[in-house]
DNA sequence: ATACGAATTCTTTTT
DNA sequence: GAATTCGTAT
């Protein structure tokens, strides 16, 4: 049964809406009721529905409830990622903005390599790291400078300047290698759809209706993108909450809600605020962080189930106490009623934390899903199989000419590389002729004999590979480079040393190509290509994973948790620096994401919701003492239950939370240390006024705008030279006169 | 060109 | 502590 305002939304019959839909309350079901409602009842042919998701996984999940609902006919709806969806529209429209049909997609590993090669040819100070210009490269692209004229951004500092100086270059590149990177994929549709509207008229008509979920966690271009395709019809259903936005430092845009509101004023506003997923002791405890969040319109979120367990937050000694306690309450559940049933979650805020709860699983004897971490598509040995892939594909890629000319090693180094790439820049010719070339080419110096011998050697494999894979399947073709490459003895002759690691290696060859064979089978027009994009847009929750159904237990990232849900929730490491994580201490916008974090934590919980801390940490291999969370501290309803595990003594905790209560914590650049001042001795005069040159540890130099008192503390407004306008807290910022 | 060891930097979160 | 980069020996 659908209640009133979920109703409302299904059968909403034309024009824009936006859903407001708190954590737990049934969104995924209207989405899906309201498609397949739309076809149904309403007549709409399903090709002419666009739904947009936030991974591929919400789509593909999607597809199959419309599919239980209506049968084949739901296979015919569009969906996807933003992404996955302007690859699709490239691949067929693209030419018209420059992008080939037969383009490959870089990724953010791939795109940083060509900014490190172009750092170098252009002879960048070594100032700044290649991760830190293409960061920047990304925002200008997503920055709302859409169009090509980068060079008229209100620019500010010598890390903008260089950027721009290298995104030129590195734009050529792209070009050059007939690739594109996740900021293009977005940049080159919304270019296509606005400003070449006949190339994209296909397009641009062909939708009655866009629906977009995850709505607050889209950004600027991709809001345009929607909007655009929803133009006509103006049938535009978005779906989306505030509360749960937690990209914002990927460029997602709360703005965007204010956007939409203004471009189609008559749209009608449904808010779903029955929860029907968690306890009401659950609700509650969310609710209590969620409200001292600041900026955010009044609501409430409401729920009839019943208050059910209390919420527990447990503190331990260490980190392998903490890992210990969950694993054993684990293993208490599965062996109780329930036990068939029941899911459980461990959630934390960075990777790196899910050792320790890996091992206490392990060593339990309990089976776990992992998502994300070194993510399936990342490890080394399937990226240099995918960039065999991708040279046979295309030949022009040249990041993954670089990436596999030495792979196994040949004796093809550093300085015959650069040889090459120089002649084929200067020849304007791929790198694969290139190489073919100089190994023929007699009484020349040009590369030693050795090198020669060696790139003969790359040219006939190469050769052999790309004649061998024709009209073949890509399973084969990767069959054909690991064979021919001798890829396998490569792989156990890389970690001699350590077995085991080389035969997990093979595991995820061998995974790979069951990806590849899976894929023919599930798609009637399988290409290289099409798998080349499928593997480039996959997300960490997506990826293969074996034995799904009988694994009751997932250890993830509070990002990836977004959209699951758990009987059981370990939220863990609720530490100052860990949760909020230090990196967000700068800003208050940053800050106020981190509390929105563990609100989506909290609200992952059905019917347990467990909040751990531990005492000390290991961090950087060093044990630290932590600081409780500022949330744990919020939460002070007596019905929690605070309970200590392990071997620590609660007076000396005791004593520590009093002494903490009555500091500030300050951050420097290294760690979190113990770097504990007084807040108010020093803070009775302001610290600087405005136009005072100061230094921040990360941001570099700025000028200060503005300054005033916020309780002890300075809020502060400085222009960086290469950060922009920041508002930052004196007693986190730690700004110093420069 | 490669192999090995020492020094170094590093950790948010991801399409 | 791990992964990556750097330096030296082969």
């Amino acid at each position: 049964m659908l209640n009133f305002e979920q109703t409302q939304a299904v059968e909403h019959s034309r024009g824009p809406v936006l859903v407001v839909s708190g954590p737990g309350s049934g969104k995924t079901r209207v989405i899906t009721e309201r498609i397949a409602n739309l076809i149904n009842s309403r007549n709409v042919p399903p090709w002419k529905i666009l739904a947009i998701t936030f991974t591929n996984k919400a789509a593909k999940e999607m597809k199959e409830r419309v599919d239980i609902l209506l049968g084949s006919p739901g296979q015919a709806v569009m969906g996807g990622t933003f992404h996955a969806t302007c690859a699709r529209i490239l691949r067929q429209a693209g030419s018209a903005v420059g992008v080939p049909n037969d383009f490959v997609i870089y990724d953010t590993d791939d795109s940083e390599s060509v900014v490190k090669s172009v750092m170098k040819e252009l002879n960048t100070p070594e100032q700044f790291t290649p991760r830190q210009i293409r960061n920047r490269i990304s925002s200008f692209k997503t920055s709302g400078h859409l169009t090509e004229s980068v060079s008229s951004i209100p620019g500010n500092g010598f890390l903008d300047e260089i950027s721009i100086k290298v995104l030129r270059e590195y734009d050529r590149r792209l070009r050059q290698s007939g690739a594109v990177d996740f900021d293009d994929l977005l940049n080159k549709t919304h270019l296509l759809l606005t400003e070449y509207k006949s190339d994209a008229a296909t397009f641009l008509n062909r939708f009655e209706h866009v629906l977009v979920d995850e709505f607050q966690d889209t950004n600027r271009v991709q809001y345009e993108i929607a909007k655009s395709l929803a133009g006509k019809s103006r049938n535009f259903f978005i779906v989306g909450d505030e509360d749960q936005s937690i990209y914002s430092w990927r460029a997602a845009d709360v703005q965007n809600f204010q956007r939409f509101k203004d471009d189609f004023p008559e749209a009608d506003v449904i808010y779903l605020g029955q929860n029907y997923r968690s306890t009401g002791n659950i609700i509650r405890a969310a609710e209590t962080i969620i409200n001292k969040s600041s900026g955010r319109s009044e609501k409430t979120l409401w729920t009839e189930n019943t208050d059910g367990d209390a919420v527990r937050i447990m503190v331990t000694g260490n980190s392998e106490e903490e890992a210990w306690f969950v694993a054993n309450q684990i293993e208490d559940k599965l062996s109780g009623a329930l036990s068939e049933t029941n899911t459980y979650g461990i959630l934390y805020r960075t990777n790196a934390q899910s050792r320790a709860f890996e091992e206490a699983l392990i060593g339990l004897g309990i089976p776990y899903r992992l998502v994300g971490g070194t993510r399936f598509y990342e490890r080394k040995e399937i990226k240099d199989l995918i960039a065999y892939l991708r040279l046979v594909h295309n030949e022009h890629d040249s990041v993954a000419f670089q990436r596999v000319v030495n792979i196994p090693p040949r004796g093809i180094g550093a300085r015959t590389l650069a040889t090459v790439l120089g002649y084929a820049h200067e020849h304007a010719i791929s790198a694969v002729a290139a190489l073919a070339k100089l190994a023929i080419t007699d009484g020349t110096e040009i590369i030693g004999s050795r090198a020669k011998k060696a790139a003969a050697q790359f040219t006939s494999d190469y050769d052999y590979i790309t004649q061998a894979s024709e009209n073949r399947s890509v399973a084969d073709t990767l069959d054909q480079i690991i064979h021919r490459t001798g890829f396998k003895d490569y792989i156990f002759k890389l970690d001699k040393e350590q077995p085991d690691r080389a035969d997990s290696r093979w595991e995820n060859v061998e995974e790979l190509l069951n990806v590849a064979v899976q894929y023919q089978e599930s798609d009637d027009e399988a290409s290289l290509a099409t798998f080349l994009e499928q593997v480039a847009l996959v997300s960490d929750v997506d990826q293969p994973d074996g034995t799904s159904d009988q694994v009751q237990v997932t250890l993830t990232t509070l990002h990836s948790a977004k959209g699951l849900e758990f009987s059981t929730v370990f939220l863990v490491g609720m530490e100052e620096g860990l949760l909020p994580h230090q990196r967000s201490f700068d800003t208050q916008e940053m800050l106020e994401e981190e509390r929105r974090l563990c609100y989506v934590g909290m609200t992952r919980a059905k019917n347990q919701l467990f909040m751990t801390r531990s005492i000390n940490r290991y961090l950087y291999g060093r044990s630290t003492s932590t600081i409780s969370s500022r949330y744990l501290d919020e939460l002070t309803q007596p019905e929690i239950e605070r309970e200590h595990y392990g071997d620590i003594d609660p007076i000396a905790e005791d004593a520590q939370r009093n002494r903490t209560n009555s500091y500030s914590y300050r951050r420097n650049s290294f760690g979190l240390k113990d770097a504990r001042i007084e807040a108010d001795e020093t803070n009775t005069q302001p610290p600087f006024s405005p136009g005072d040159k100061v230094r921040h540890g990360r941001f570099g130099l700025g000028t200060v705008i503005s300054i005033k008192p916020d309780g002890k503390d300075w809020e502060i407004q400085v222009a960086f030279e290469s950060q922009g306008v920041r508002r930052l807290y004196q007693s986190f910022a730690q700004l110093v006169a420069a």
